[in-house]
DNA sequence: AATCGCGCCTGACGGC
DNA sequence: TGCCGTCAGGCGCGAT
């Protein structure tokens, strides 16, 4: 399930490989991803230049000479870069072969990916024009929190979720966030003052840079564009520990599902 | 405008 | 051993 850190990890691991090569061809196996993909997708890229590969959100954003790719991992998507090619898998959906020989190839065996072109601004894409600042910019803070929250009755952990609030704060990383600020997951969005906001946007910071320094989380299907695994998996502090002492007060940490998602919390140490 | 619930899909897991 | 039901999970979308 790559978070934002996760896709951050693998824009960095795909990046060098890609940047100033010429794709020759593009081979899809199988189109139905989340949306399927244009049938016109391998024409259109055929023969062009990668010029950069960015991120927005948890989308990458390859840039070659007339437009730009939109893919997203889904929650089980992977890109690597190979250099002499395994026969494909069943869930090998697409190929990118570059002109000097190495293959960027995605698997994704959820089929929850996705994968777009487009000729224009690709942040003016109807996947990418409303999302909100990411986490780690400047735009993103605990004024920003405050203000966007007035009013919200909902859950502070789905208000968190909410991409036109701010994007990247996955399942995990909500919860993460929310135990190191110290609040309820269930807490009114819009019964959280200033102050508060401010703790939770600047932990939300925190561990997400943590989180990319360490390359992501390993968690079932992620691993980096090279093949090894991330090492934060053991910096997860309630994630996944239900049950387990809490790290800072040694109550059992619980779990339960808010907005259809399991999240885990502290009962003693967030309110 | 905010909020809620759905559905896409497969692999892992538990129960019998 | 094998089969089956259940669940997880990102996230856009339609309904309320």
């Amino acid at each position: 399930m790559p978070e934002l850190p996760e896709v951050e990890t693998v824009r960095r691991g795909i990046a060098p490989h890609l940047v100033g090569e010429k794709i020759d061809r593009m081979i899809i196996r199988q189109r139905q991803l989340r949306w399927p993909i244009s049938r016109t997708l391998p024409g259109a890229v055929a023969n062009q230049c990668v010029h950069t590969v960015g991120r927005r959100a948890k989308y990458l954003l390859i840039e070659l000479d007339d437009g730009h790719l939109i893919w997203h991992l889904g929650m089980s998507g992977s890109l690597r870069i190979l250099q002499n090619l395994p026969t494909p898998g069943t869930h090998d959906h697409v190929d990118v072969c570059l002109k000097r020989g190495a293959t960027l190839r995605f698997r994704d065996p959820r089929r929850f990916g996705s994968l777009h072109w487009t000729c224009v601004d690709p942040l003016r894409h109807r996947l990418l024009k409303n999302l909100g600042p990411e986490p780690l910019g400047e735009e993103f803070s605990g004024e920003w929190l405050y203000a966007r929250s007035r009013g919200r009755s909902g859950a502070v952990k789905n208000f968190l979720m909410d991409s036109k609030i701010v994007v990247g704060l996955g399942n995990i990383y909500a919860s993460e966030a929310l135990f190191e600020a110290g609040i309820s997951p269930v807490r009114a969005a819009g019964r959280i003052g200033l102050d508060r906001y401010r703790r939770l946007a600047e932990v939300a910071k925190t561990i997400l840079g943590q989180a990319i320094k360490a390359g992501g989380t390993t968690l079932r299907d992620f691993t980096k564009a090279e093949g090894e695994p991330g090492y934060f998996a053991q910096e997860l502090q309630v994630y996944g520990r239900a049950g387990e002492a809490c790290s800072r007060c040694g109550e059992p940490v619980r779990s339960r599902i808010i907005g259809q998602r399991s999240s885990f919390y502290c009962p003693q140490c967030q309110n």
